[in-house]
DNA sequence: CATGAATGAGCTTTCATTCAT
DNA sequence: TATGAATGAAAGCTCATTCAT
C-alpha cells in the first residue's frame, strides 16, 4: 500500500512537470530528460508510468479532461431549470479556465495539436455529455435555439478559451463586472 | 552585373512546405530536412531566406496573418452600417477560415505555442484595427454592447476557429443554414 | 542501488582518441563522430563524459599539463644544489617532450590556439611554480641571472618545443650527445 | 594595368582579413564566408585568386614568412664582424616579433598546425639560410658553439616566440632592459 | 520498482565550394 | 573578372528510448 502510494506520487509528479514544461516550452522543447530532472526522477523511470512520450501527455490531457469537467458540472444537478444550470457550469467552466490556468492553458494547446490522439479527444468530448443534455432540454423547452452542439459549444464555451489567452499574455484582465459581460454574450448567442 | 537572385518562387515553396508539414506533422516533427525536401531545395538554401527555424515559421505567420485580413476586408468600406459591415467581414472571415482551411488551420496551431515571438503576434494582430473601429462605431450607434473588444472578437470572430477545428476533423460539416445559423449566434452574442 | 557508473576506460578511451586525432589532422578536421569512433562509443555518450567539444580538448589539455609537470619534477627536492637540480627538471622536461612525443606535440599546438581557455591555461601554469621557486632560489645564490623568469623560461624550458618539432618531423634527431650539447645552452642562456 | 592593381588589392584585402579572422578566432571558425565579407568581396571570388582554403592560408603564411625573414636581416652585410652581425639580426627579429604581432602571431599558429604543407614549411626556411651560413662562419672563427643549428636556432631565435606569446597575451611586456637581458641570454646560449 | 549510462537516429545549422549569370 | 545564390556533406549536439544492474 505504501509503495502504491509512493508509485503515485511519482506518477503525479511527471505529470506535473510535464505541464509546466510544455506550458513553459512548447511540446517541442519539452524533452524527456528535462521532465525526468524536474520530477526528481531517472528518464528511465518514466517509461515504467508510461508507454512513451505521446502516451504520457495523451494521459496527462484525458486527466486534465477530466478534472475540467468534473468541475464544470459541480452543484449541477438535472432538474435545474435551463438557464439556472447553463449559468452555473459556464461560470464554473470559467472559474477554472481563468484560474486554473496552467492547467486551461495546456488544454488549449491540445486543442491544436497533432500529439493528442484521436481517441483521447473522443474520450475528453464524452464527459461534456451532461451539457449536451441540457441543451437538447433547453431546445426541447423552446429557451435554447435548435441548432447544432457544436455551434452551442464554440459560441457558448469555448470563446472563454480565446479570453484566458488574452489574460495569460496580459492584454487583458477579467474582472467581475466583465466576466458578466461575458457571460451575457455568452447566453445571447445561444438563446432564443 | 547579373547574377541569380533570391527567387521569389523558391521563398514561397518553402513557405508553402513548412505549411504542409507543420499542418500534418506538427511543430515537432516538421525538420528543416523534410521542408527543404519537399520544397525540392537543399537545406542549406532555407538559410539564405530565412534567419532559422523560428525565423521561417513566424515570417509563415505573419504572411498567413496578412492574407487573413487581406481577405476579411475585402469589399469593406468605412461608410457601410454597422450591421451589414459585421456581415460582411464575418463571412469574409468565415469563408477564409472554412475554404482555406490548411491556411486558418496553421493559424490556429499558432495561436497557443511558443513557437510564435510576441512582436509577430503584436503586428499580425494591427491588421485587425478597421474591426476594432467598426465595434466603436456601433457602441456609439447604440448597436453593439458597449464591452471589451476581446470579449467582442472572442465570440464574434473567434468562435470560428473551433468550428474549422470540428470541420477539420470531419465531426461536423456546416452548410448554408448552419452557417447562418452561426452568424445568428455571432450577431446576437454582441449586438444590443 | 548498483547501476552502471561512468568508466573511467570510456573517459580514457575518449581523450585518448582527441589525442590522436588532433594531432593527425589538427583541431579542424576532428570531427566528434569521429573521435567517437575511435574510441567506440556512440558520438552521443561524449556529452555524459564532458560539456561539448571545447570542454573535452580543455580537460584533455589539463590532464596532459599535469602529468607533464608530474614528470619534471619526478625526483626533485627542493633542498638539492640549484645547478644539479635543474639539470635533472630539464632532462625530466626533455625526456617527456622527446619520448611522449603525441603527448608534447598536442601540448604544443595548444600554446597558439583559441581552443584553450585561459583558465585552463593560468591553471596550467601553476604546476610549474617549484621551477620558478628554484630559480628564485639561484638568484639568491648569486648563480641564476636576475631576470624575468618568462625570460628564463623562453629560454631555459620553452627551447625544447622548437627541438621536439624539428624531431617530429623528422628535421633532426637528438641522439644524447646533442641532447647534453642542448642542455649547455640551456644553462648558459640562465646562468651567471 | 590599372585592372592587375585592383586584382592585387583584393588579393591583398583577402590576406588581411584571413589573418585577422585565423588570429582572432582560430583555424577553425575562420569559414571562407566571414573571409570574404571582411574583405568584401563575394565568397566566390576568393577561388579566383586561391585554389581553395588550404591553398589560401598557405600562401599567406609563404608571405608573411618571406617579410619577416626580410626584415631579419635588414642592413646585415656578409662581412660584418660575426658578433654585431648576430646581435643586428637578432635585434632585428625581436623587433618584428614584438612589434607587428599579428603578423609573428599568425606564424607562429603556423608553427603547430597541419594546415601547413610541408612544402610551405621547406621554402619558408629557405629564406633563413644567410644566419646559417653566420654562424658557420662564427662556429670557424671559434666565437660560435660547434652544434647543430637546429639547436642553435632554437635557443638564439625561436625563444622569442614564447616572449611574444607572453607579450600578447599580457602577462609580461618587454621594455628596452628586458630585451637586452633577452638577447643577452640569446648569445651566451650559443658563444662559446 | 528504479536507476544513470548508453545509444542510434536525427536535429538544426554551417561550411567549403560551385553554379549561373 | 566577379558575383550572390545554391548546395551536398558534414559539423556539433540532442532526443526518445533501452540497457545493465
Amino acid at each position: 500500500m505504501a509503495i502504491r502510494e509512493k508509485s503515485k506520487e511519482k506518477r503525479n509528479a511527471l505529470l506535473k512537470s510535464t505541464l509546466s514544461l510544455v506550458n513553459n516550452n512548447g511540446f517541442h522543447d519539452a524533452p524527456m530528460s528535462k521532465i525526468a530532472k524536474m520530477a526528481n526522477v531517472s528518464p528511465a523511470t518514466i517509461y515504467i508510468y508510461f508507454e512513451n512520450k505521446r502516451d504520457l501527455i495523451n494521459q496527462l490531457y484525458l486527466e486534465l479532461k477530466i478534472s475540467y469537467t468534473e468541475q464544470a458540472f459541480k452543484a449541477y444537478s438535472e432538474n435545474m431549470p435551463v438557464k439556472k444550470a447553463f449559468e452555473l457550469i459556464w461560470y464554473n467552466i470559467a472559474d477554472y479556465k481563468l484560474k486554473q490556468v496552467e492547467e486551461a492553458w495546456f488544454l488549449s494547446q491540445c486543442d491544436n495539436t497533432t500529439m493528442i490522439d484521436e481517441a483521447s479527444r473522443q474520450e475528453g468530448l464524452k464527459h461534456l455529455q451532461p451539457l449536451l443534455d441540457l441543451w437538447e432540454r433547453g431546445k426541447k423547452e423552446g429557451i435554447i435555439k435548435n441548432i447544432s452542439p457544436y455551434i452551442l459549444y464554440a459560441y457558448a464555451i469555448n470563446s472563454l478559451v480565446f479570453l484566458m489567452n488574452t489574460q495569460k499574455r496580459n492584454l487583458y484582465q477579467l474582472d467581475k463586472k466583465s466576466l458578466d459581460q461575458a457571460f451575457q454574450a455568452a447566453w445571447d448567442s445561444i438563446r432564443i
